[in-house]
DNA sequence: TCGCAGTATCATGCTGTCGTTATGCAATTC
DNA sequence: GAATTGCATAACGACAGCATGATACTGCGA
């Protein structure tokens, strides 16, 4: 329970989220995902650190640059299915809402 | 991202997975819970509306009790899932850790 | 109606995490 | 080898979330 729990904080931040999503396309640099995100250079390089502590990403040095790659990319297809819980959590909520009137 | 984040995040707790895994079988009351997990009645409570909160569960006053049951069971397949990719990231970095040698 | 069992909430202390700024370090270029 | 670029990390302040203990609320039975 506890592990996965952990499993379940790594994706529980927004910026990190935004971090994952830029390398949906592909592996990227440091700096590629910093441009790709707006987000500070300090503030990636610690979510990646962390992605790659949690196993989602690998970490690729090539020359002077670093490139970071998703590992498994059914990570995204767990992000998709949340969203549909989401989605659907949202949907009953009005439905109880709307059962009050 | 924000919203999927705070999603991810109700499941990032321990404890609340634990609540949670309490009511698989099906609906139970406050009690009930408190007595199946070991966790304090307060922390239940407030587990319980957190739950309720972001929609994942169902609150239902029977006479004195109140009985709480998994609106979507299929939350549970997000978190074996979860479980699943957890697994594999592990032997991914058992593998790489072997690749060294 | 009094008391009790079941549930919710409050106040508090604590810990962990986030973001920023500044700095360190390594590889590249000139 | 000095300067520059790319990345990592440290130190710090701010804030959010957790657990606990105490207390309030509610409906039921005696």
């Amino acid at each position: 329970m506890e592990a996965l729990a952990d499993y379940f904080k790594v994706f529980s931040e927004p910026n990190r989220l935004t971090v994952l999503e830029a390398l949906r396309s592909g592996a990227l640099n440091v700096t590629a995902v910093v441009e790709k995100t707006g987000l500070s250079q300090a503030l990636v390089s610690k979510h990646l650190k962390l992605l790659m502590i949690a196993g989602v990403v690998r970490r690729r040095p090539e020359g002077s640059l670093v490139f970071y790659e998703v590992i498994d990319k059914g990570v995204f297809r767990l992000m998709a299915q949340a969203e549909k819980l989401l989605m659907a959590a949202r949907r009953q909520q009005l439905d109880d809402l709307a059962a009050i009137f």
